[in-house]
DNA sequence: CTGAAAGCGCTTACAG
DNA sequence: CTGAAAGCGCTTACAG
């Protein structure tokens, strides 16, 4: 079934066919409908190939995963694909570690395959700032925040994460604690970055409470690992006697301060309370549960995937959008007020 | 830079040249190195998809990915994507729920897209029996064995899971455990499935050691995630007050088990030890450690990717191969000898 | 608003 | 062993 049978089928040349699939605005009513109604009596399915030989675009959309070994944004990226499916769309998807320079590899790959979209899970947004100017392709970016860099084919979706911050500082707060370790990300560069959201709405929530916080001291940079996380605290625990509570700003780095807090001879939560950030299902089994601030991914796959679709079909600018997260109690955390 | 152009620079026809290319055999050596190097100095890459439109076939490979939320098929996805990145080639993923039949997804799969080939990661032996003939496309089942089935265009790789399956329960019973509990997979069917090599592995140990199991009672059919697993033994711990170790078919299933074993009142490993199966990385912060039987997913990846790539370009029988597997022991085993 | 035709970059019988 | 040419299924100026 190729676009000539169409064309047979309806009396009408290719030309007009290949328009309505197109949405070519040039075509009567009257030879729009039946052609429509023939493609979908045949379930008739343009070939991709042929048609992205002439656009010279790829079928597929790209996902660019930042980051491996990552719980979090593997489960995002399951749920992009089962989304992306259900509108017959194919997700191609590339892995790039967390040194690498995930906009570049972008570059590379537009080049070799002109894909229709890329999808970007995480990212460093200096990469972005320095490098995204070369991507032609739309784009978005799902869990970080783009809009202060303004390129107009770049919308982003990202959980509140100041706020998501702020929730989680204020349930160790409101348990009594008020010495307590930050981990995770590398703040000094970029206050947009996610990690520095979530670390700043922590700190708001500190300073309206009069808690000092020693920022060099008190705030750990390490990767969004359980092995980096796990190791960085095996360095300080041992000096941080008084801390009652470590903030990891993800889930991962929350389960490495777990085993680092047991290792370095403290309990999870008798000396030591732990929150997380993500709420990845594994939460749910450790021992103890981790409380964690619960991002929204449903809702972040569902918009940002819908508005690259859309934005593929009819160009139109970016758009940003923040979507609350909630704050999740477990048995990780006491309360010693 | 096309073929035309190629063509041109070696003084050669494009036919020539696409022979080349495809390493089709009659072309005169000569031919062969200028086109070749020509080639070579341009960086010329051919436009897939003009070839595909010829040939009708996708230029990616399709990773079937079966089951949600399995940090262990993740991992090696991750490493599958980044080894044929290596050879600039597409992965095109789809996840597909364990209640759903991958088989016959790759099917429409192959219709809609035509795949060069397909990866399966995981997967049911009886959908392949009775559903597989239906592909065309070279494909490979990496963890799992599909040797009996007899496809020529199905290859496995797939860990010795009988012996891995002997290690795990070895280490129990060398620890002095004799009153077990097996968990997870479904085996009543299919004596293939990974899932019963393990458990046939550690059936055979028992057996060796004239250690009696009450297969009814005491291996307990799952889902291979924590939930399952932990929703399970929460049923059945009460009842089986006498068992002194749990084997989890797969490390999702022995951190679900651990879970159990803390919410019915008992602790591991002092009164019960476990060992789980895959070697995922998390194996290394729960608390306790958990002992498990390391998969070697390198070389499952690279065995499996290079045989599937090969096998596209020059058609040969599948090959079905099994790679050794390592029980580390750890934290989550004690000996009651 | 519509059709006829060129062309996208490649592969592959066919003829020599 | 090689070249000329048809054709894969589509898009899009061009002419009407």
């Amino acid at each position: 079934m190729t676009i000539k049978d169409i064309a047979r089928l309806s009396g009408y040349s290719i030309g007009t066919v290949s328009r309505v699939i197109n949405r070519h605005p040039d075509v009567s009513e009257e030879a729009r409908e039946k052609i429509l109604k023939i493609i979908e009596q045949e379930n008739y399915q343009p070939n991709a190939n042929a048609k992205h030989l002439k656009q010279s675009r790829n079928t597929a959309v790209t996902v660019i995963v930042k980051g491996t070994r990552n719980i979090f944004l593997n489960s995002i990226l399951e749920k992009i694909q089962q989304y992306l499916r259900k509108y017959q769309e194919e997700a191609s998807v590339v892995f790039v570690e967390e040194s690498e320079n995930e906009v570049r590899q972008a570059i590379q790959l537009e080049t070799e395959r002109n894909p229709k979209g890329f999808i970007f899970l995480g990212g460093a947004l200096e990469h972005f700032r320095t490098d995204f100017h070369m991507i032609k392709a739309p784009s978005v970016l799902i869990s970080g925040w783009a809009k202060d860099l303004g390129f107009d084919n770049l919308s982003s979706f990202s959980t509140d994460d100041f706020e998501g911050g702020r929730q989680a500082m204020e349930m160790l707060v409101n348990n009594g604690h008020r010495n307590v370790l930050i981990v995770g990300g590398f703040n000094s560069k970029e206050p947009e970055q996610v990690s520095s959201q979530r670390l700043n709405g922590a700190l708001s929530v500190l300073k309206e409470h009069d808690i000092p916080f020693e920022r060099d001291r008190q705030y750990i940079e390490c990767r969004f690992s359980m092995q980096d996380s796990y190791e960085k605290l095996m360095d300080r625990l041992p000096v941080e006697q008084d801390i009652t509570a470590i903030f990891g700003l993800s889930d991962l780095v929350a389960v490495g301060a777990m085993r680092a807090v047991h290792d370095s001879g403290r309990t999870v939560p008798d000396d030591i309370s732990i929150i997380g950030y993500d709420g990845i299902g594994y939460t749910d089994y450790t021992v103890p549960r981790l409380s964690t601030v619960r991002q929204n991914v449903d809702e972040l796959v569902a918009q940002g995937v819908d508005d690259l679709l859309y934005r593929i079909q009819y160009p139109r600018e970016a758009v940003h959008r923040q979507i609350s997260a909630a704050a999740v109690s477990k048995e990780s955390i006491i309360s010693i007020a």
